[in-house]
DNA sequence: ACAAGGATCCTCT
DNA sequence: GAGGATCCTTGTT
């Protein structure tokens, strides 16, 4: 991706991409590209966490200190730990006071790749950043990210990249304790002819 | 102040 | 395919 620096994959998107409801943003957030310093990722697997009612959102059960960003105003970040030990990030949906948000599972390297690789003990394959946990280590952030500007200059940054054509849907992951009707939605999607992406046999043709 | 469980990852078999 | 790691968040006492 040599002469990339000069076109417009690397114009912010503006919060307002992010003032509606999380699955169409899900579906629009896949081929953008994250941007921290010299590494660039292009987001290849999100999952929708929508509002209202839906009983697998962490927003479901009323606003607390954790989820505080998710009924914030749009294009935030949204990064909470899980497991005690995996970072993971979010893009906040819709406007204000409605908390939804969509979930950056997998990511495809665009540039930085060695420092990646430093990050996640020198893997340097779909290993290295398939699973929303892996996306937190390869991005260095950590919870005092919550709650972050996507558009800001010189933080954390989502652009427009490479927008894809075609994508994949399947069932959200590690949501069993959601009520079957959301357990079984399928608001996981992904870019169709991908290999940086988790549990693919789950997934099929959706599209757009 | 306490107990329970989690939107996962890695290693080993 | 199974289990341990690892500690914060949450709801309750």
């Amino acid at each position: 991706m040599g002469a990339a620096t000069d076109d417009a994959a690397f114009d912010p998107l503006p919060p307002a991409f992010c003032e509606r409801d999380a699955l169409s943003v899900a579906r629009d957030l896949l081929g953008r590209y994250l941007v921290r310093d010299s590494v660039v990722l292009r987001i290849t697997e999100v999952e929708a966490y929508r509002w209202p009612d839906d009983t697998a959102s962490h927003a479901n059960r009323g606003q607390t200190r954790r989820n505080a960003p998710m009924f914030g105003p749009p294009g935030h970040a949204y990064v909470y730990l899980c497991y005690g030990l995996h970072q993971m990030l979010n893009v906040v949906a819709r406007p204000e006071g409605e908390a939804a948000a969509v979930l950056i599972r997998a990511c495809e390297p665009v540039e930085g790749l060695d420092v990646v690789a430093a990050r996640r003990g020198g893997r340097r394959g779909p290993d290295a950043l398939t699973g929303p946990g892996k996306v937190g280590a390869a991005l260095a952030i950590d919870t005092s990210w919550s709650g972050h500007p996507l558009w800001a200059p010189g933080g954390l940054v989502l652009t427009h990249g490479a927008p894809a054509d075609d994508a994949l849907e399947g069932p959200r992951v590690g949501i069993d304790y959601a009520e079957p009707a959301h357990r079984d939605a399928p608001w996981r999607l992904a870019v169709a002819d991908c290999r940086w992406v988790s549990h693919r046999r789950s997934l099929r043709g959706g599209g757009r």
